[in-house]
Parts: structure tokens; sequence; C-alpha cells
DNA sequence: TTGAAAGCGGTACCAA
DNA sequence: TTGGTACCGCTTTCAA
């Protein structure tokens, strides 16, 4: 193992000014940070983690909790997993992972052995154990998601809201004064708090606009076809010729089948919006205009908001949310006359 | 932040006695032993992460790497990375998460620091590039799946070979001398190893048995349930009426429901073996026969020998195959007349 | 059975 | 621009 010593050795400097060198904190003349970094190099020099964690306070290492729930969805979950670790190795932190459960636990074990410099929590529930224990360590913690309970918390995520509202607005837009609102499983309802945020996102704005919205969810806890398949028939029975869909691809796929099996085309006949879809679109048989919940945007802003706190531990608490973007494919009927 | 030295004071013994006494690694009087006991609990007292890995040339962290690939099964992928989260904090240890990219930079990396005390591979592929890394790293390092060239390494898996040789035993036991084997998809039989050994066992046996054997992959990238009706129709219209499935739930539900359609009764006029299913068999709408792949078996085992190589470095380098086991459900037709 | 003290390999302050 | 060195908090050897 090559220390510190060995590399200053080797370039006939004095450690500190090897530390110097390689972490920038202090001038070094050009030359012999040449020497150095040449030493390290050829010595295959990493900084012993412990050490450094010891002497600097700083672990550079992330933890990320995630109880894994009986409505988590298995790919969804991982792209949030994979865009924070990729998000904090950018940053130069590794993350450390805290499942199920001990999160709790693990999170207070983490926090008083100073082996992260910050948590990052995921797949939060309204009323999430961990919103307390985030209060109680003075480890900077950053919720993927919101609780029921903000105050004193800092989190992001997508607006909801403001995509239930931009998902109506187009509708609207284009003439619709009837939709049909497909959403997420029934459990999601309860275990978690961005499907009912999308949802009064969608109601307050039909109000507003004199919408008349129906509503129904895609299963007790996981897709069901008949269901879905029930609901669509219904709709369009009644007449009803617009769509936000809130839920799975799979939910996505049976509207574009029934769609197809009536001859309704879309965009021209049928308008439909799939808002806070976490999955590729555009995998899809047909396009569709997007709302997309984009877990990169989120994960690295919860990324970038734990390293800025650890920068000046003096900055406040915040909730926030990203603005919701709308992408277009044809898939809103224009509105006719 | 209370530290040894608080406990220490508050106990009226020195440091040492209460490393000793709270690791165990020196007789402490039961006395003692209560007091520091209390003093650490009523403090809260929770070592330094930092000085330990330091001290102790321990860091209690288990490197996991998982290179998410073309054909890597969201739901399969994250029950392998619980399971052996759950294992490592069993006995101690704490994940650290190695994704995409950087697997290899990042092997490099935590071995190079010393951040954790072992790596965990995860998704191996035939001509894994991290197989050289493992060689030439002084960390341990288990693979969870085989790579081509396994000298030198420490790898456990299913013995996918032996699971093959079950399914068609049991088929042929009960009569049959013609199965259709319904596969993985494509990629996965050229980006892992598994679905190949499973089909090298089922060849093996089937020609030890006389068995004649056709075989077919589920689709290109993902299930393609065109290409598997088609198979199935053929095989069924063909007179075949045993079935060997290694694929995802959708392949199974597939079958039973072309069953269902022509009448075939299950483990009456047709069998059907469910080999190395890694998902719940008993989600499916018929109880199957199944050779079962436990994420947790491998996951546990996996820890266990890389706390074990912990203990005594001497130990050598080994593939370990965990036995199948054949769990009955009914869906075998018994052998007529 | 217990204590004192020498590291572990860095960081960062204080001098020069 | 650089070097010397006092920690960081724990583990473990050596003594008592």
């Amino acid at each position: 193992m090559t220390t510190i010593h060995e590399v200053a050795a080797a370039a006939g400097v004095s450690i500190s000014t090897v530390s110097y060198a390689l972490s920038g904190k202090r001038p070094v003349s050009e030359k012999t940070r040449r020497r150095i970094e040449d030493a390290a190099q050829s010595l295959g020099y990493q900084p012993d983690a412990g050490a450094r964690m010891l002497a600097g306070r700083r672990t550079n290492i992330f933890a990320l909790t995630e109880p894994l729930r009986a409505d988590t969805h298995a790919p969804t979950h991982m792209a949030f997993v994979l865009a924070t670790a990729v998000a904090a190795r950018h940053r130069g932190y590794d993350i450390l992972l805290l499942t199920d459960e001990q999160t709790s636990e693990g999170m207070n074990r983490v926090a008083a052995s100073n082996l992260v410099d910050a948590i990052l929590v995921l797949d939060v529930a309204p009323d999430d154990e961990r919103v307390e224990i985030a209060r109680s360590v003075r480890t900077p913690t950053i919720f993927i998601g919101l609780p029921d309970d903000q105050r004193d918390l800092t989190c992001v995520d997508l607006d909801f809201e403001a995509a239930g509202h931009l998902a109506v607005d187009r509708l609207a837009d284009a003439g619709s004064d009837r939709i049909l609102l497909l959403g997420q499983t029934e459990v999601s309802y309860r275990k978690s708090n961005f499907p009912r945020r999308l949802l009064r996102g969608v109601q307050e704005r039909s109000d507003a606009r004199a919408v008349a919205l129906t509503w129904t969810s895609s299963g007790a806890l996981a897709t069901e076809p008949a269901v879905v398949r029930a609901a669509i028939t219904a709709a369009l029975d009644d007449g009803i010729r617009a769509f936000i869909v809130h839920a799975a691809d799979d939910v996505h796929e049976i509207l574009l089948g029934i769609l197809g099996e009536r001859g309704l085309r879309l965009g021209v006949d049928v308008s439909i919006v799939s808002a806070a879809a976490s999955f590729d679109t555009a995998m899809l048989p047909a396009p569709i205009d997007t709302i997309p919940l984009v877990p990169q945007d989120s994960c690295e802003l919860a990324v970038e908001i734990a390293v800025r706190r650890l920068e000046d531990p003096r900055l406040p608490a915040q909730i926030h949310l990203i603005p919701p973007i709308y992408r277009p494919a044809g898939s809103i009927a224009p509105a006719r006359e």
C-alpha cells in the first residue's frame, strides 16, 4: 500500500506539500506539483479512506435509504437509485445503501458513526418515519419526494401539481371539456404522496376550467387490465375523448390498444397526455405527449443540494419543486370547427 | 459527538478497556463491562467509522458492483441487490454501490483506498472485465455468477446445469420423450452465462435419456409474445406435451393461457417445469413445479464466503455451486398406461 | 484484570 | 512557496 510518505519521498518534498498539491487547497509551484503528481501516478497512490475521514472529517460517502415498499415499481426505483449513484460519483461521492428493515436504525447508525456526509431519502411515504430521524441527526438529509410534514426538511421533487395543471391546460386549450384520468394503483395513493399531488393538480385545474373530470385507479396493487379496460370502455362509450394517464406503461398500451380496436385516431379523434411518466414513452407503440418525470433531474438536484449544504452548513432547509416540462408528440386532437 | 474518551471517563476506566469491553477481544470483568456498556448506551456512543477503519484496518463495508446491462431484468436485479444488502447487514457490513460506467474504475478505486473489505460482483458477463481487476487487486472479490474464465476466482451461483438435469429427469421419469424448452431472451444468451448453462444441462440430460429436445428463445431483447405463442402452438400441434420454462413470468402466463384455450389440463394432459425462476411462481395463475433460483441463497453464501476470507485470508479461491432443489406443485402429468 | 502509549495515514495549522 | 507537527478517534501491543 502506497502512503503519502512514499509519494513525498519519491517527489522529494514533505507530506504536507503532497497533501496540498493533490487537494489544491494551497498553491503549490507548478514544478513541484508536477513532480508530485507524477510520483503519485507512478506509485498508484490513492489516499487511505479511513485516514482521510478521520483527519478531514469528510467521508465522501452519501447514504441512500430505500425502504422497498409494497407499491415499489422495480424499474422506476432502479432508475432513481442509478441516477443518484451517477450524480453522486460526478461530485466525488460514493453511495452507501440502506435498505429496508434498518432504514431508520441505519440512518441513526451511519449518522452517529460519521460514516456518511449526507443522507438521501428515496421512496418517501406520507407519514415517513425517516422524517423524525432526519430532524434528530446532525447529518444533512435530503428527501427525494415529499412527506406530509415538511417542516424544517429539505426536499426535492417534480412539481406534480403543476404537472397536473399543465396536462389539463393542454387538453382544455384544445377544446376538451371532459377528461378521464387513468391513475396509479390504489395502494400507491395510500403509500405515496405524488399520485395524490398530481390528482389534486388535475382536479384543481379541471374545476377552474370547467372541465368534467372522471378519475380511476389502474388496479389495487398492480395494473389490472380488466379494471383499466372497463374504465376506458365506459369513458369512450360516454363520449369522452381526452385522457390523462398517470400510470405504468402497460396502462398506456391498453389504452392505445382499445383505440386501435375502435379505429379512433390518436391526435385526431382522441387526445392523450402521459403525466409524470418515469419510463420512456418513446417505447410505446404510438407517440404520446408527455410530461416526463426524469429521475436524473431530481437526483442530480438532490446531490447538488447535499453538496451545497456541506460547503455551507448554514443554508436553510427548503422545498425544491422542479417545474414540469411538456414534450409534445402530436397526441392532442386540435380543437374542431 | 461522543468519543471513546467520554465513555471511558463516564465509566471510570481507560479507553483501552472500553475498546476491549465493546469488542470483546479481551476478557473484561463482568462488573466493569456492565458499567461501560451502560455508559456507552446512555451517551449514545457509536465508534467513529473513520478512526475505526484507520486503526483497525477494517471498514465493515462491502462494495457491490452492478453494471446495469441491456438485458438486466429490473425486478430480479433488485432482488439480488436487496438480498446482498440484507445478508451483509446481518454480518455487520454495509453495502457501497458501484454502478455502471465506473464498475472497473470503481473497483480499483475502492480497493486502492481501502474503502471496503471485500467486493461482491453482480450480473456477471461471460467475458467480464471485472475478472481481470479481481485478479489484480488485493481486496477479496466474490462473483455472484460465473464468467467464462474462472481461474483463481471465487464464485457463487446456482448449479444451472444440475437444474437442467433435474428438470429433464422429472419429465423423462414421468414418461415424456419430447420436450420444448422455452428459454430466455436472445440477448441474455449472449450477455450472460447462466442461460447457456441451463440449456447445456437440459441438452446433456436429454441426449442421455433419449429425449427429443426443441429449444426456443422468448424474444430478442424482451419477451415477444408473438414469438412465444408461435413456438408453443407449433409444439402442441406437433404433439409435444412437456415444457421446461426458463424465462420471465409473462412467458409462463402465455403458456398457461394457450393451454387454457385448448382445454389442456396441467398435470394431466401436459407437464411443465419452471427452471431457475427468480420470481415467485406462486403468483402464476396455476401451480407449477419449480426449480427456484433464490437470490437470498446465492447472496448469503457470497457474503458468508467473503467474511470467511477476511477471517482467514489464506482460504483458496473456489467455485461454489448451489445444488438445485425441486419444488413439486402437481404440474407433471404422470406416466400413462 | 486493567492502563499507558504507540501507531494507523492523512489534514491543516503555525512557522519559516 | 514549503516544512514540521499536532491532532483526528480508535485498536492493539506491552507492561503492570
